[in-house]
DNA sequence: TTGTTTTTTTAGATGCGTCTAAATTAATGC
DNA sequence: GCATTAATTTAGACGCATCTAAAAAAACAA
């Protein structure tokens, strides 16, 4: 067993993570630092501690990798984040674009048991409130297959279940115009001038959204 | 407003009421190193930085005192703590010895509306699982009348209401022998001997209870 | 009152997590 | 291949929260 981890530690690893999901293998030094908002010589500082620990491996200048320790743990720290994100929403009725902030605090609390049980009272939920998956105890991931919208056809029919991006006014921009989680739409037109779409959402009505927003949200097809 | 307190200075503000509360006015810095397990010289350290922002008091000599805005921060922890705790045995139903280390964690937790959501949740609760009364969203604390069970005299009936001992092994006693919150009883007889108390309790059961367990029981008169 | 004990403060140190500035090393563009 | 640019590491510093050891001050007791 890995002793406790500071927040810090655990915030770093949650940022490597994140980096070598959508950009593969060996993340920078350089790519942390901008992610985290930090100096690249904490960075550097962090990164031995870590590599310490026994939660990267670290070789000089040539990047960093998570070791199965460290991917553990950072799932796990993905798990924690998106129950509590779905608790939140679910039983403590705030909006999507609020939980996040929260809980960053939350997913530091240490106890297993307490997530697990979490899990269970929110009947073992497979996504999150903005359609991210929640890995179970044992770090399983179920995947979706999902395309961003910006990528179907005239035609199309499918339904909303995730954005890629997670900021608050995108949030909120999607809670105003009704494209929320579960919503179906078709694909009406693609104006090729800007590469913005014309939707046929519930009752016939249309929705022109801009290529931006086709690009940040994910859907299943039907 | 008070800028963000660290955990820290969360939990000495926190011993410092709690230590206030039992023994009237002025904290040692003695008796705080006890309670806190820490050096006397920590605390030291640690007075000046919170005599700095303003929440405690500190006269050389004449020992330490919360300020208004120390104590309101004090109880708003002490309301955080509690209304964790019912979640964790209400919700999650973890048993009341389970919970104390996990509230402690939880009550760090920054956002007020986070915990106005909880109490709404949970439905306002007036006590905790361990019948300690919790602070309302402005400070106000519901006083119970209530006495140790040790100051009965024989035949008063009574019910319990409280535990004046929160140690896991107190809890799985009371949890071993019945006497949880809400148990009626009354008082048999008392043995000068050794100061034991013979109860009656639920279906005409006796129950011998020693001193001590007495003197951590809390009750109200019937 | 005067010595002993207890409490409190000071001095100096440590580890964590961060920073800036400077030095070094690697990558990139001609 | 070499110069410029970018990435990384080192060096040195700082604030927080803690410690131990020793000094100083207060409280207590004979």
């Amino acid at each position: 067993m890995p002793d406790q981890l500071s927040q810090a530690e655990e915030n770093y690893l949650k940022a490597i993570y994140k980096i070598s999901r959508q950009s593969g293998t060996p993340v920078s030094n350089n790519s942390i630092s901008v992610e985290m908002n930090t100096s690249a010589a904490s960075v550097t500082d962090m990164i031995n501690r870590l590599s310490q620990k026994d939660l990267i491996h670290y070789q000089k200048r040539k990047g960093v990798r998570l070791t199965d320790l460290g991917e553990i743990t950072a799932i796990h720290l993905v798990r924690k984040h998106r129950l509590w994100e779905t608790f939140l929403v679910e039983k403590l009725n705030f909006t999507w674009d609020e939980v996040h902030e929260l809980a960053e605090q939350l997913e530091h609390i240490q106890s297993r048991e307490l997530i697990n049980r979490l899990d269970e009272f929110l009947d073992f939920p497979k996504y999150d409130p903005h359609g991210d998956p929640i890995p179970d105890e044992n770090g399983r991931i179920t995947e979706r297959q999902q395309v961003l919208l910006s990528q179907l056809p005239v035609g199309q029919k499918a339904v909303v279940v995730g954005v890629k991006d997670h900021s608050t006014p995108f949030l909120q921009y999607l809670e105003r115009t009704g494209l929320l989680l579960g919503a179906e739409l078709v694909i009406g037109e693609r104006f090729a001038y800007d590469n913005s779409l014309q939707l046929e959402v519930a009752d016939e009505q249309k929705l022109l959204i801009s290529q931006k927003v086709g690009q940040n949200l994910y859907v299943q097809k039907k």
